[in-house]
DNA sequence: GCGATTGATGCCGTATCGTTATGGGTACAG
DNA sequence: CTGTACCCATAACGATACGGCATCAATCGC
């Protein structure tokens, strides 16, 4: 039967006491379950670990080195035991945020500092994509939260709008079209465009072109770019202009300035959508400070779609 | 019911095997008894460490850690029995060794160096004492094995006679005494004397005593010093001379010379000394390894007086 | 839809553990 | 030297926990 930490708790007060009587008092049983209790285990053990004369007890040189290993024992049971409590109330672990360009321009930078500034034990990842590559992330549990732009078919997710931004019309700093206040959307469209490629632009991509639809406009696309920076890159070439959500404003880009679209009244909604059913605790404490913080914005709430969520989990 | 260490060996075989009949098998026992006791263990810890489905189990992010953390603390315990054998079998520890000045100039470096070739996790400590006050500090139980000179009271203590030195005759190098090969003993006592002073050294003067007695001499003592480089630095100064164990060609003093002594047949035996009732496994150890190391030597095997070891101690 | 597989539950026998009573040996006081 | 107090070990007995068997419920694959 091997030794087990009761064992070590038993050995340890004998060996502090250096009584077995005072030891099983404060250990709350009787004296002779002690005797027994260490006698089995330096049975077990083969060699004895305190020495006694009828009058005093004491450890042996074993005994002085075994009390200093177990207390580290027990000590690194306590720390598995705290870890692991805080892991499943959330206060502790790693969650994996999808985000785009949008939400690094725009929320996130804010949701992950003030996150990080409460919760210094949760390990923050961050991971790049675009919607269709973080849904797919996330339905994989690569990623435990994502920051993205709708539209999506939200089968069992929840979602939360942590960002609207209205859309801006962006060019070459010295570029007529951006010499106003402000611009309209027809002189906008008349321009050839910039925009995110098919592979990870797909949804913003689609609201580009619903926007120019209802305005019964069709701009030429003649250059594509991976990511914000290759896009504004080519904006401030000249190459052409493209429309990008206000959260430019944080983006800075020498060379290229942007308007608001006198005409425009449509919104782009940044959603946080996770999966209810396999969130993590750790992801859970940072969906509901995430939603917290975005709710002490100025810009009011948004619509949500959040099944309730329990805080730790059930047994 | 605190967690138990069988506790954390169940959690982790079903966690590694991710499943419980597996893991049953593995620790050979029933599946039953696997499901009832990882139960207990969650309930006892408020949240579950596996998430399981009927097809499939696997841990939860608190599982996850709390696996993590569950090797290390096994691992600690099999540490912790690792080193308290050892240390009961004498293959780890501390031994503190009482040394004089004619043991460290004479056979104790060489059997120092060939147990701590050979017995690196046992740790040595060296103190400096007379006869007297080494017999004090090993009733005390503040050294656990002695190298000295008798006479001793050898009432329950073990011996062993590691090493026999002739005396000699020391002299500034200068001095006609030692002019020629060797000297008589009439004329070192007809000079005066230096030797070790009282307070350490109280058993030498004995010895040095009687030499002289038996040849009817008695020299004037002019000066004394603590320490063996005290009294050579005296010699070399021409305060005096000395008599001193031939281990003294192992010692260098500049401007000191040495002879053996014509007409005197008395040795010196330097003795090791241990308590055989209190003696740890450690200094067992290293007595013994003492024993064998001396019985190498090319002088032969001296006289000794050992009662039987156990060991490893008895239960 | 049915069998196979997997984990949970109920029941029971047993080993383990704890408690009380007692014994043996030592230190201390008188 | 003797009596007493104290301390740890042992014995006997009762309570608890534990493991094994049989069975149930749920899911997956055919």
């Amino acid at each position: 039967m091997p030794v087990e930490l009761r064992d070590l708790r038993a050995f340890l007060a004998v060996a502090e006491e250096r009584s077995f009587a005072r030891a099983a008092e404060r250990l709350n049983v009787a004296q002779p379950a002690l005797s027994r209790r260490i006698a089995r285990m330096e049975a077990e053990l083969g060699f004895p670990l305190l020495a006694r004369t009828t009058r005093r007890v004491e450890p042996t040189p074993a005994g002085t080195v075994f009390a200093a290993k177990a207390r580290g024992v027990l000590e690194e049971m306590d720390l598995a035991i705290d870890a692991a409590t805080r892991t499943a109330q959330g206060r502790m672990g790693e969650v994996c945020i999808g985000y785009n360009d949008f939400a690094i321009g725009g929320p996130l930078p804010d949701v992950i500092q003030a996150f990080r500034a409460e919760h210094d034990r949760i390990w923050v990842q961050l991971k790049r994509a675009g919607t269709e590559e973080q849904l797919r992330l996330l339905r994989r549990g690569r990623v435990d939260v994502c920051f993205l732009i709708g539209p999506i078919v939200a089968d069992g997710l929840n979602r939360h709008t942590v960002w609207r931004d209205r859309y801006c019309a962006v060019a070459a700093e010295n570029d007529p079209l951006v010499a106003g206040p402000d611009v309209a959307l027809a002189d906008l469209a008349a321009r050839p465009h910039v925009l995110g490629d098919r592979a990870g632009w797909q949804a913003y991509r689609e609201r580009v072109r619903r926007l120019y639809t209802r305005a019964e406009a069709f701009p030429e696309i003649v250059a594509e770019g991976p990511d914000t920076s290759v896009v504004l890159g080519l904006v401030a070439s000249g190459v052409g202009v493209t429309v990008y959500p206000a959260c430019i404003e944080n983006v800075f880009r020498r060379g290229v300035a942007f308007r608001p679209i006198r005409d425009v009244d449509a919104t782009l909604d940044t959603l946080m959508v996770w999966d209810p059913d396999r969130i993590s605790p750790a992801a859970t404490t940072f969906v509901e400070a995430a939603i917290g913080h975005c709710a002490r914005w100025p810009d009011g709430r948004y619509d949500t779609n959040v099944r309730a969520m329990p805080r730790v989990m059930t047994l």
